[in-house]
DNA sequence: ATAATTTTACTTACCGTTCAGTAAGGAGAA
DNA sequence: TTCTCCTTACTGAACGGTAAGTAAAATTAT
């Protein structure tokens, strides 16, 4: 069988509105109609809008967290801040609506983000600041603030993807030459991590 | 008297909430309680919200451009794209309404951004291939994609201050001693501008 | 100079729609 | 018969936008 039970179902539903639209503009009928439900079914299975969208963006946080947590465990601080900042691309590939998420609760004062994420969130800041004070430590890098490092990283990778449509209409005004082709998500994260690397090294 | 006129008035008020609660989320009827007026008020100024915000907005999307261009003019490569992320940054100090508007439609599909903004974006952009390509020329910069590079610059220096809240919330789950302190935004610049250019460099 | 008229810059009162959330009921499984 | 998982039908509030009217200032006519 297989199948996706129908709580699933307005999860993924809704993830990709909450994404799209963002939390405000994600309207529940809408979600409903897609799911093939009505309204109020999706009362039944979650107590409100907040709940649900908790439901959505939680388990998106605890994966990434883990996945970061998990790959940057061995090597030298430079192995491990290049892991760092793949291992955060590579989620972003696998999960395709997070980054949209993501970036509206950055310019938003996380308004809408639960606790549970913003503290998924502080465990990747721990494990960055404990890569750089190891780099520190190493003679690697050069000493720089967590944040911005944090910044350096997720701001340009989540900004690729939702700043696309940007982009396209900003290419419409350039004149033939001038257009810069849209570079491809795995470069970007090979080009972002070289530079961020060298710029921090001593 | 420099008395500032009700449509002044309408604008300033409407830009700070643009800029803290977002196109969707600003009301009217708050806007004009604080501007001392009515809703209706504001109609007879602006034909609708979408005006009033392209009344907000265009002026700073010119000015940000006005002054790259002419911030960026002399010097060789190197000068130049320290005085393009400085420009950058600096306007983000001078306008503190402007990092999350911009900020927002980066994250939205710049789905409320009006097209003569995204013409203003686009200036900025060749100015920056153009200094790209002349340090390439130079033999000081290795190619790179303007979009990847204006990524790089804009969005930690816009991040810096919109996901303020979300660092503060972050730092509270940390104990103590890993909490990395708030950088000061002048130094965020000079660290960003530090990195991004010894990334650059051949 | 002054009376008549028009324009400016609003106000009060309202409409229509959208949308989160609810009350109550019903069909099918256990 | 009772519990699960929904449906139909609804409420209430928020909000964008409009209709109609008005007081004061500016303009024109006499």
């Amino acid at each position: 069988m297989a199948k996706v039970s129908k709580k699933e179902l307005i999860i993924e539903h809704s993830r990709k509105s909450f994404s799209q639209k963002g939390y405000e503009l994600t309207c529940l009928e809408s979600v409903a109609k897609e799911c093939g439900i009505t309204k109020p079914a999706i009362y039944y299975h979650f107590k409100d809008k907040a709940t649900l969208y908790k439901a959505v963006v939680c388990p998106e946080f605890t994966a990434l967290a883990q996945k970061i947590e998990e790959s940057t465990q061995t090597g030298n601080a430079l192995q491990r801040l290049n892991a760092y900042i793949y291992t955060f691309g590579n989620f972003l590939i696998s999960s395709p609506d997070f980054s949209a998420i993501f970036a509206r609760e950055i310019s938003n004062g996380s308004a809408n983000l639960p606790d549970e994420c913003t503290e998924k969130l502080s465990r990747t800041i721990k494990q960055l600041a404990n890569i750089l004070q190891a780099g520190v430590v190493e003679s690697l890098f050069e000493e720089e603030s967590p944040f911005l490092v944090q910044m350096m990283i997720v701001t340009p990778l989540i900004s690729c993807h939702t700043a696309k449509p940007l982009r396209e209409r900003i290419a419409n005004f350039a004149q033939d030459d001038s257009i810069p082709l849209e570079p491809e998500f795995e470069n970007i994260i090979e080009s972002l991590s070289k530079k961020i690397i060298k710029g921090l090294q001593c």
